[in-house]
Order: C-alpha cells, then structure tokens, then sequence
RNA sequence: GCUGAUGUGGUGGAACGGUAUACACGUUGGACUUAAAAUCCAAUGGCCUUAGGCCUUGUGGGUUCGAAUCCCACCAUCAGCACCA
C-alpha cells in the first residue's frame, strides 16, 4: 500500500461523513441515550490547541459510546455575547454582532477541521434573539416568583462617569477611562436570588451526581453555609442596641471590644457627641477606598466612638469601634472582638490597645497573659478542634452556649451563607436586553411574554460614555407602559453572560422549539447530561449557576431532574513546549491549524488523547508527536501484512485483553492509557509475520474513536460499505482472558527473590505452590538455615515466605 | 491563612496493598544507505569492575508477610478562595 497521506484521508472523510449524514443525531428510543456534551466555546475568532484539548477526549467518548450502541447526542454552540466583542467593537470600529458572527463563521469551519461527530443541527448561538428570547423569558418567571429582584449593592464608582465599575477597572483607586478618583456607592443592580437555594445546592453525603470532589468541596465552601446567633448587645447610657453575629459564642467570655464596617447604618448614631467629628473622618476616608484596596491593605485602622457595650455573659464594658476590616456584607456588618482567641481580633487590639482576654472552656487550656499571635492561634486550637467538626453543623459545646443564649433571650441563631446573591447587571450593550419597562406610574413591569423578545437594537453608540451603551438609542428606550399604556422606558441594562449558559443544554435539544426555552418532552427523554466536559474555571461559577436554574425549573415543574450532568469530568490545560502557559507574547503558542498540515488531525487527536491524563496540565512536546504518527503510519502499514491466517492462543487473548482494556479505560475516562493498550497491542502485531483479518479490523476498531479518518479509510479498504463509526464496538470473549501459565512471584521476608511460571491448574493449590518454590535455587539461597515461620499467599500473585 | 489537588527515570507519564518505572518521547549502539533523512533491531532508574547483589516513588516515622498506594508529621509545587467574626 503506498504512503499514508493524512490529509487526502482526512478531506475524504470529511466530506463524505457530512454529504451521507454519518453524524446526524436522530432519536432512537429502541436505544440507550447518552447525552455527552462540553462547555460551549466563546467565539474568540480562533480555534486554538485549547479547544482541541476541549473538545477531542469528549469526542472519544461520544464515539465510543456510539459504538457500544448508544443514542448519543453531541451538539454544540456559542456562547456568543460578552465584552470581548463590545472591546473588539471599541477598539476597531466593528459592530459586535458582525464581528461576532464572522467569527463563528471562522471557528465552525475550523471545528470541521477536528472531524468530531458534533451534530450542528443542533447548534444555538447565544447572541440571537431566537436563543435571547428565552433567557428574557426565564427572566419574567424568575421576576414573577421574587428570585429576580432590584437590590442595592457596594460598587466601584466613578462620579464622573456615573458608572459602576469592575475591579480590573480600577487602576490604582482612578477611573481606567477618566482618572477620576473612585468611589463606593451603594448601586441599585438586578439580582439572582441564588441564596433562596443555597441549601439545595450543598452536596450531600453520599453526592447526588459524579461530580469530583474538588468541584463539590469547592462549591461548598463558597455557598459557605455558617450557622451562627445574632446577639443583641446594649449601650450603656443609651436606648441604641448593636446586633453582631458570630459562629462561635462560646469564645464571648473574651470578647473586649465591637467593631462596626464603616457602611453601618448605625455608624453615627451610636458615636457620642464628642467623637463625632473624628468618627465622621474616618468614614470618609474608607467610603474612598475601593473594596480591593482595603483587602489589599492588612494594617488595621479604625476609630472610637466613645460608646460601650455590655457582655451579658460577663458585664464587661466594651468598647465600640468602628474598623474598615469589618464587611458589610458578612454578618449584620458589625463582630465583637475576642483578641484572645482570634488572630485579627488580636491584631486590632493590640494596636489601638485594647484588652485582651482569654476563656478557658472545658478542661484544656490555662490562663495566662497573650504575647503573641502565635500563641492565640494555639490556643484557637484548643478551644474547638476542627476534627471535632466533621460532619457536625456545630460543636455541641457552642451549641450549648447558642442554647443558654437564646433562652437568656440576648440572641437568636441565625443562618449566614458566605454566597451573595447573583448580580446580574451589566451596563453593557453586547448581552440581553433586561425585559423590563421602568413606568412612572405602574413600576417596573415585565414585558409581557407575548411581546418577546426585546430585541437588541443594532444602532447604538456603544462607545463607553457612562450611561448603558442601549441607553443611547432613544427610540428603542421610550415604550409604552404595557399596564397604564402610559410613556415608560425600556430597562437599559443587559445580563450577565452566565445567564445564558446556564440553561443552553436544554436549548440544544431543539434550538428552534417555539413553546417555550425547550422542549420538556425532549428533556424527559435526553436530560441530565450523562457526563459535562470542561474547565475547573468554571467550579464556582458557570457550573454552580447552571445548578441553581435547574433547582428553579424544577420548583417550576419544568423538568424533574436534581442535577443538570450526572458526571462531570474537568479537563486540565495544554501549556506550551517551554512549560509555561501559552500566549502570544512569549512566543510559544501551538497553532492547531500548522500541525494538522504536518502531521494530520488524527495524529493530534491521538496525541492529545495519549500524553496525559485529562485532567492533568502538561506542556505540548514537538517531539512526542512525531511519535504518534509514526504509530498510525505503523497502523497503516500493518494492513499489508493481513492474510488468512489461523490465531495462536497467545494472539486471541492479546487481543481480547486489549479490547476489555481500552474498554475499561475509556470509560473511566483515561485516554491516555487506553491508548497505550492500542500500542502495545499494535508492538505484539508488528512482532508476528502475518496478521488475520479479524485481527485487523479489531484493531482498527478500538481505535476508531481516537482516529476515526485513518481507520474509516482503512476499514472502507477492507471492502466494508458502512462506516466504521457505526459498527459495534468489538466484544471481548471472556474465554481467552485466561492465560495457561501464570506467573507467580516469590517473596521471603517481602523481597523479591524469584517468579515461578505455574501452570493455572494448580493455583488453587498452596502446598503445590510451595513446593515449587522451595525448588528455585534463588529462593533456596535466601532460606539457608533459617525456618519458615509463615507462609501467605495471594491468589495467583504472590507466595510470602517469613523466615 | 483556608480549601482542594499533586509530588515516581533525562521528559510526558503507567501501576485493584502484591514483579515500581507499562506506553511514548529522548539518548546510545547497530542494520540499511556513498551520505543524510526515513525505517527497522537492541540497550536505556542509580550504585557496586562481573556472576550476582544493594539502593530507589519529595522527607521522616507508623501499620503490614508485603506500601508509590493506607495512617501521622513535615517540606515543596499548583489551583481556587481569602480581614467571613
């Protein structure tokens, strides 16, 4: 056979998969569906190593589970709005949809270019009113049942130019377009209330879906359920009371002082006469400080405010402080201090020379005067021991502390969630239209389903003036009040992208589904996801959205599932050949498009497939994979060796070894030795003279989904008709598995000293077994004069002598 | 600091508590070539001059007949979060 030539190959097949619709995705009820699905891309405009890491494995998977008779859809699409276009649009004067779609246009022909069995029938794209209509429309139920709602939140402000601005936004505390010095202003946005379902998405023990634990115990830890009490402190002197919550009040008999977050609303009042010229300093000066710039700067500041608390557990007088430290957001914006016992407590005290006392509870511990940090961190250790906690909401000794308290009635137990709420507003223009209609008379109205969607107008200035870029397109803003009929404007906000994908999975099903988002009958059929490929960047936000709309259908009773992907496998990253990530600037960006010219697209797909576990991050090596297509030129070559030819013992159960291995593996998803098995089996092969047919087209079979150009090109050869996609995965025959001799290690004292060849007759028996051993002169040496006190043996592994 | 993960040849990496280093790259030697490339064959963890033996999975302990794997402590790297009361 003459040279293999990957890309004649590769075009052919290519071409004729599409014109014979090999890759069609049609329901097939008589079968077991098999919904495999990755993250849909951003159409940066360029399909790069990235995506064919993304996207290669999972296509492996796909089409091996095809052949193992599954219905499996694989769609895909585009996550298509975001500021990357709106930047685009800025920099260069194109019009983010045109810039956009162009783009798409680019990628999707370079996506053919990957062979994936990707049906794009079912593509959506995200930026169409076709797919934003939905998301408008899961927004009216969303703000029908109070899980959308307008809600003030602390933001980066630039006065000048009347906009909320993102932290990457804030260049040393000015305004990236204006230098204005920033400010914190409460900002009334649209929010998601992910909060009313944070206990749903906690995942339980044993987990409800195959996710990994990183993901799990990473989710987990950002909803960051606390129980905890609010306690209700009086002032001294004064009809005022400060509330402060804290997970641990069986360290109040410690607690010296209160710290307010200069935001709280009581902040002033609660300052005596004679400290409030300073205390109103110092709230100036932190309303200043961007949030980043007070986490950045670890030195404590704060001021008096001349008030004092009382502990009721102990009568002492605290002092109350107020302290940039404190968040607003956390708590009831305020914490009473126990220096003794907590590390920042202790710092703050220390500096502005605060008491500092310790508790003793229990029987650990004993009292003493605190020098140092390290020495409360020690002594934290010892009040409430973390092993203690596991599995536990709360330590019974703080609990009945909560318990006295609440009886005492100086506080009631409170749920604190380290989440917020999900805002979803983004002065933008390249995202939905929020679909509401701001009405002097009525309110906020949504509009009405029957009028969606709000499209996007195409004719606005976004070039960034202050205002929402929608804002600028006066026509498109003035609307009729759907209630009162009445002058209203349109809402000019858009959504957060992750609005978007949060439920496109369900979109795909059929994108062009006129009822409603989707078809719920199709979801019967094809939902959850069966396993969700993607990236580990996506644990605590897209993957934890998408959790939280499911939660929501379903309390709507449009879908019945708890969890949108039964598996989810996160791939890890493909570095560049020097180690470090890949970018332009550095120079060592791996064009997908110039190695396929060399080696071939089945070539990097097997590459990709073979040098690392998925999940792992590992820079490309030029040289393994020149590796690889000497492997598939092997494969190639092989074919010339094929005869008639009977099969020795020894080939049947290579061969049917190899076929449960790569079996077992990909569906453990670890290509990469799967792979493996495919070349060892492929040495075995090259060993022998003559190779049978069977052989052959077994080989080729396995390794279909790896390179599925090669091998339809060589099964086709073969004189079949149908492709080589659509065959049965090859059955492995149990009987061959076993082979005649079996190799049994010898150890003495747990060393090494012998293998013995066994026939598999007598593997059952112990003393046979040891007589053979005690005939191995190695083992003889090492048994000189000594006496075998033990013998244990694993079945078919290993014979333990203990002398 | 917290959470999670990882640590095995020159490199990417294999190994249900049971022959550590599969598979691949690289390197070295050989065959074929006038020569090179390509291809094929062989060797390839370290140490001891060899038969043979000793050591080796980040470090130190432990459990076990037997540990890369399980347990404890430490070190290092990566990722996410971080003044969370």
């Amino acid at each position: 056979m003459k040279k293999y030539l990957p890309v004649e190959v590769e075009n052919k097949w290519q071409r004729t998969w599409r014109e014979q619709g090999v890759n069609k995705f049609s329901l097939d009820s008589s079968k077991e569906k098999f919904y495999n699905l990755v993250e849909l891309p951003y159409p940066s405009g360029d399909l790069h190593i990235g995506h064919w890491f993304a996207f290669v494995p999972p296509d492996v998977m796909a089409r091996f589970k095809r052949m193992q008779g599954l219905n499996v859809f694989f769609p895909n699409g585009f996550d298509a709005f975001g500021l990357p276009a709106e930047n685009a649009a800025i920099k260069r004067g194109i019009h983010p949809k045109d810039w956009t779609m162009s783009n798409i246009e680019t990628m999707t022909k370079q996506f053919q270019t990957m062979g994936t069995m990707i049906d794009w029938d079912h593509q959506a794209i995200t930026c169409l009113p076709e797919y934003y209509k939905w998301n408008q429309w899961i927004f009216n139920r969303m703000f029908e049942k109070g899980i959308a709602y307008r809600g003030k939140t602390l933001s980066n402000w630039c006065p000048k130019d009347k906009t909320v601005l993102a932290n990457e936004h804030v260049e040393s505390g000015k305004c990236w377009r204006c230098g204005t010095e920033v400010i914190q202003k409460e900002v009334e946005q649209w929010f998601l209330k992910i909060t009313a379902y944070a206990d749903q998405l906690i995942w339980k023990e044993p987990p409800q879906a195959d996710w990994p634990a990183s993901v799990r115990d990473g989710q987990n830890n950002w909803i960051g359920k606390k129980t905890g009490i609010n306690i209700t402190y009086n002032i001294e002197g004064s009809d005022e009371t400060v509330e402060v919550f804290t997970t641990r009040p069986d360290t109040n008999f410690g607690a010296t002082f209160i710290a307010l977050a200069p935001e709280h609303p009581k902040a002033l009042a609660i300052t005596t006469k004679d400290n409030k010229a300073s205390v109103k300093a110092y709230l100036e000066k932190s309303k200043k400080k961007t949030e980043l710039e007070r986490k950045e700067n670890k030195e404590k500041t704060g001021i008096f405010t001349g008030s004092y608390a009382i502990n009721p557990l102990t009568n002492f007088k605290m002092p109350i402080w107020i302290a940039d430290f404190v968040l607003i957001n956390f708590g009831t914006g305020a914490l009473v201090g126990v220096p003794g016992h907590d590390k920042t407590d202790f710092e703050f005290a220390q500096k502005f020379g605060l008491e500092i006392k310790r508790v003793v509870v229990g029987k650990d511990g004993d009292e003493g005067e605190i020098k140092d940090i390290k020495q409360v961190q020690e002594q934290e250790g010892k009040i409430v021991n973390s092993d203690f906690l596991n599995g536990l909401d709360i330590h019974p000794a703080t609990k009945k502390i909560m318990d006295y308290m609440e009886e005492k009635g100086y506080g009631k137990r409170e749920v604190e969630y380290h989440i917020h709420d999900w805002s979803i507003s983004r002065q933008r223009y390249w995202g939905t239209p929020v679909p509401i209609i701001h009405c002097p008379n009525c309110g906020m109205i949504p509009v009405p389903d029957k009028d969606l969607p709000v499209e996007l107008p195409y004719e606005v200035d976004f070039t960034p003036t202050g205002e929402p870029p929608l804002a600028s397109n006066k026509e498109w803003l003035k609307v009729k009040c759907p209630k009162c009929q009445g002058e209203a404007k349109r809402d000019a906000e858009t959504l957060d992208t992750f609005f978007d994908s949060s439920w496109y999975f369900l979109r795909y099903l059929d994108p062009h589904f006129d009822n409603g988002p989707f078809d719920p009958e199709l979801a019967k059929i094809l939902m959850p996801l069966d396993i969700y490929f993607g990236g580990s960047e996506h644990t605590l936000g897209h993957t934890l959205y998408a959790r939280f709309f499911t939660k929501f259908f379903k309390d709507l009773k449009m879908v019945e599932y708890d969890e949108f992907a039964k598996v989810r496998v996160q791939h890890g990253v493909v570095l560049g050949p020097d180690g470090n990530r890949m970018s332009k600037s550095r120079g060592n960006v791996i064009n997908p498009d110039d190695v396929v010219k060399e080696y071939g697209t089945d070539t990097v797909r097997l590459y990709l497939s073979f040098m690392m576990p998925y999940d792992a991050t590992a820079p490309w090596s030029p040289g393994a994979i020149s590796g690889i297509y000497r492997f598939l030129t092997r494969i190639w070559q092989l074919y010339d060796k094929m005869t008639k030819v009977e099969l020795s013992k020894e080939d049947l159960t290579v061969m049917n070894q190899t076929i449960k291995k790569v079996t077992q593996e990909i569906n453990e998803v670890k290509f990469n030795t799967a792979v493996a098995a495919i070349m060892s089996w492929l040495n075995h092969l090259s060993r022998k003279d003559k190779v049978s047919k069977n052989e052959y087209k077994n080989l080729i079979l396995v390794l279909a989904p790896f390179a599925p150009h090669i091998t339809e090109e060589l099964w086709q050869r073969l004189g079949e008709k149908e492709s080589i996609h659509l065959q049965s995965w090859p059955k492995v025959d149990e009987k061959y598995l076993q082979t005649e001799q079996v190799s049994i290690v010898i150890q003495v004292n747990g060393k090494v000293r012998d293998t013995i060849n066994l026939s598999i007759d007598i593997l059952n028996n112990q003393s046979d077994i040891l007589k053979k051993a005690l005939e191995s002169t190695k083992v003889q040496k090492f048994l000189q004069g000594k006496e075998i006190k033990k013998t244990i043996y694993a079945k078919g592994k290993v014979l333990s002598l203990v002398v």
